[in-house]
DNA sequence: AGAGTTCCCATGGACCGGCA
DNA sequence: TGCCGGTCCATGGGAACTCT
């Protein structure tokens, strides 16, 4: 890449040099986008290329892993279906008669909601497991009544028992199957159901969502951003509820700490599965906890210190599963993925041999080196969760606002900025040297696209969200400041007091008079303010830099006072912190 | 006031080595 | 083999600035 920029360099050399010739100027400008053109066929022809070998790599991967990862689960499926009562030829209970005459007494409304729902899930499997031997063109041995009455089932055991064969789905439907390969651009591709159980799965959890959130918001399945559990509803269904409330679970299940303290420790054998090196990894700082703890609940795993806070740094902490719950999460995240989905399909189906693995960290690693985002619709949804991750809300004095995010390949920008255009106006994509940038910088918009955000989710960065909304000319400063709170550390010490906001809009006011005296042909004038600008500038320059000195100074004391007062290591304390 | 650009550096992701 | 701590550095969050 050194090289190529270096030629890059060479090439362009010339042309600078003839623009020290204003007449050669329109002649340089026309070799520029020449250049500029070919350029980006170049770049265009090779991502290209570079997606097409992908995915030739990708599927040759599947077909050579499929058939053994096939296998391998129904071995898993088998044993815990063996290992369950359902299989266990011991006092025939009539189900029938069980639940019924149970269920007639007087029962918790939550326990009765809990007995459907495991009849439900047996009904479903009792009809798959009907219609997969009628298939197989085995006879259905379990047609007598008298078959039927064999089957014993005990309620403490139902959650154990739900556990595995709620998460069938998950397991046996990889995301990879041909048709979904074939239409890369479908955006629910990865989600199609592949197996009637599947599809009755999915079923169930379009009903339970509609239920909770039939006024809330009338969005397509993709991209749900209703905090952390929006991830939940389209990604593990049923179980999520008995695990959210801490409740434990029977042998096979989680063993998940009940405190909530963010440990969890595998019991099943299906959590010893290898997966890739890591896993799935999530870093957050540690006031975005809130994020962690929502994966955490969704998808199991760990919550673990990913590093320690430093001068302005703050202490990181960092979410991460591995084994078999991460092919779980990174199955059900691809479904609504637009950036990572490449990846994250490939994480689903991670191969067992080691040889595999090798080519396939490859490939991860390419997917990341060039835009390997698949673009697709975007929702509220989706915008939501993206803003509240990677967005940033600007206060631009006064009572502007603005909105913007960037990032380094703009296809997921792109589709942002339909999803924008189309539902509240104007919008703008930039796009420069390191990365591109979406800008909403009209503040009506702004306000109005930030209310939909609080309706649809937001987390992050709510409470900035609520303070631009209540954003006026009268309360700038107050707000300004509450801002400021809200944010992390990049900005400390060179943020604007009201002194320097005032320094900056007479600074402005003095160029633009010196533009109005150009264009009216008074250069003398024009020139003495110009002069007196550049005066200003530098005292607002040199003021800046005592304040930041200043708070950089009142930082270390506060830190040093702190540290006097205690033996222990410091957390935060406001905006100090050092672990 | 809005559109467009650039700068600074904390944040977040990747990676590596030690250890159990 | 997986977990964990530590480090590196590209990315992007936040803000100011310029121009219209």
């Amino acid at each position: 890449v050194r090289e190529m920029r270096a030629r890059a360099i060479e090439a362009v050399k010339p042309w600078i040099q003839l623009l020290g010739d204003r007449r050669q100027c329109p002649e340089v400008r026309k070799a520029m986008e020449v250049l500029l053109r070919e350029t980006r066929e170049e770049y265009e022809s090779t991502l290209e290329m570079k997606t097409a070998k992908a995915e030739v790599v990708q599927e040759l991967q599947d077909r050579a892993s499929q058939q053994e990862w096939m296998i391998r689960q129904l071995v898993d499926v088998v044993e815990i279906l063996e290992d369950a009562l359902l299989c266990t030829p011991s006092v025939p209970v009539d189900l029938e008669l069980f639940f019924a005459d149970v269920l007639a007494q007087p029962v918790s409304e939550e326990l009765r909601t809990r007995s459907v729902s495991c009849l439900r899930v047996l009904s479903r499997c009792g009809a798959a497991a009907r219609r997969a031997l009628n298939t197989l063109g085995v006879a259905c041995g379990s047609d007598s009544a008298a078959e039927e009455a064999d089957v014993t089932l005990e309620m403490p055991d139902m959650e154990g028992a739900s556990m595995p064969l709620g998460s069938f789905p998950l397991h046996l439907g990889r995301p990879e199957t041909e048709e979904a390969q074939t239409s890369p651009g479908s955006a629910t591709a990865a989600a199609t159901p592949t197996s009637p159980l599947e599809e009755d799965e999915v079923l169930e959890e379009t009903e339970g969502e509609a239920d909770e959130d039939a006024a809330a918001e009338e969005e397509p399945r993709r991209g749900g951003y209703v905090g952390g559990t929006a991830v939940a509803s389209q990604a593990v269904p049923a179980r999520t509820s008995a695990e959210a409330q801490g409740q434990s679970e029977g042998p096979g299940g989680h063993d998940r700490d009940p405190a909530g303290t963010g440990t969890a420790a595998p019991t099943s054998p299906l959590d010893k599965v290898p997966f890739g090196e890591k896993g799935l990894i999530v870093a957050q700082s540690f006031r975005k906890v809130a994020v962690l703890l929502s994966f955490l609940e969704v998808f199991g795993g760990t919550i673990s210190r990913h590093s320690n806070g430093k001068g302005l740094c703050q202490p990181m902490l960092c979410w991460h599963v591995g084994g078999f719950p991460a092919r779980l999460a990174a199955h059900a995240l691809a479904a609504n993925s637009i950036t990572k989905r490449k990846q994250l399909q490939l994480a689903a189906a991670w191969p067992w041999e080691r040889c595999g693995q090798e080519a396939c960290r490859d490939e991860l690693r390419a997917l990341k080196k060039y835009d390997s985002a698949e673009a697709g619709p975007c929702s509220l949804g989706y915008f939501t969760g993206f803003f509240d991750a990677e967005g940033c809300l600007c206060h631009l004095g006064g009572a502007r606002l603005s909105l913007q995010v960037k990032q380094k390949f703009p296809t997921v920008l792109q589709c942002l900025r339909e999803f924008l255009a189309e539902n509240y106006g104007c919008v703008h994509l930039y796009g420069y040297k390191t990365h591109s940038a979406l800008s909403v910088s009209r503040t009506s918009i702004c306000k109005e696209v930030l209310r939909a955000m609080l309706s649809s989710g937001l987390i992050c960065k709510a409470e900035q969200a609520k303070l631009a909304i209540g954003l006026t000319p009268q309360n700038s400063l107050p707000v300004r400041l509450a801002l400021g709170e809200q944010v992390g550390n990049q900005s400390f010490g060179r943020r604007l007091d009201e002194d320097g906001l005032e320094r900056a809009r007479k600074i402005q006011s003095a160029m633009s008079r010196a533009t109005v005296l150009k264009d009216q042909g008074r250069l003398m004038e024009a020139d003495t303010k110009l002069q007196q600008v550049q005066l200003m500038k530098g005292k607002h320059k040199l003021l800046n830099a005592l304040r930041e000195n200043e708070q950089l100074r009142q930082y270390i004391g506060n830190i040093r006072a702190l540290q006097s007062h205690t033996d222990q290591p410091l957390f935060s304390v406001g905006k100090l912190w050092a672990l």
